[in-house]
DNA sequence: AACAACCATTAGCACAGCTAACAATAAGGA
DNA sequence: TCCTTATTGTTAGCTGTGCTAATGGTTGTT
């Protein structure tokens, strides 16, 4: 595909990514979790136990900003903080079992959401989808 | 396609989606404007003018959120705020020309880095992956 | 004319983003 | 070893964004 042909697809793939995310994002409400917290909580619950500055780079926000909400992530028992034991600087932060509950739940509210958008596609249409999908994972790795 | 075909499919999508965003969001500081109300004045760009409550419930938000992230906007030169002339208790919000250029340059910053990624498919995942987006678009709208 | 409904703003709270400054620990060189 | 420097996280203090409750105007209704 030449440039422009680029250009109008990462067009569309952008509007509709941002309307898919503000679509299932309603569902968020249900869990009684700040959007900033339940994002952290999930790069913890995917990516396991890690420090601050990493959770920080991987929320792109800055240090004093993760501290504040792994703070609060820890005061609703969603999260644990202690110092890492090779090296005292660091602390190590993980999801709990109820953090991960929570988390899972709201997630497959909006998973749910968005499956039941995409049954009403045609058959041959969520075929083509399916492919794209596919694709499209591959791209934003 | 059966349930879990299309859970499968909505997960991964939602994952990628949320990847996606997250890549382009770091073209959004060179303009300058805050999230919210880039967000805002997106909606006025492509929407056209309208009244505070429509915007608010554009973006999902309360009106007294939304009164202040206008308040900003103008502040800032990017929208205007006026009377209604046929219903005084009511708003009429509209980008100005400044807002236009920051929103679609910050816009074409994004689309391009998307494009940037996608250009390293090879063409057959490009075609497909166009194909997925036509009806990602009509699924999400 | 009185009352109700609607629209936006203001007040006041909690939280999220930032920079600057600090405290504690680790690493390295004289 | 001891002093210096770098690294890691927190605290302080600001702006901005989200909410609900309350208020001020305007419109519509009876």
């Amino acid at each position: 595909m030449n440039d422009d042909q680029l250009h109008d697809m990462a067009s569309g793939l952008h509007a509709a990514a941002i309307r898919l995310l503000r679509m299932v994002r309603r569902e968020d409400r249900h869990t009684g979790i700040s959007p900033p917290r339940l994002s952290a909580l999930s790069v913890l619950v995917f990516g396991g136990p890690m420090s601050l500055a990493e959770l920080a780079t991987a929320e792109e926000v800055r240090a004093p900003t993760m501290s504040r909400i792994v703070e609060g992530l820890v005061k609703d028992e969603l999260a644990t903080r202690e110092a890492d034991p090779d090296n005292r600087r660091k602390v190590r932060i993980a999801a709990t079992e109820e953090g991960r509950r929570r988390l899972e739940g709201g997630r497959e509210r909006r998973v749910r959401a968005l499956r039941e958008r995409l049954r009403r596609l045609a058959d041959s249409e969520q075929r083509a989808l399916a492919r794209g999908v596919e694709v499209l994972e591959r791209a934003v790795r």
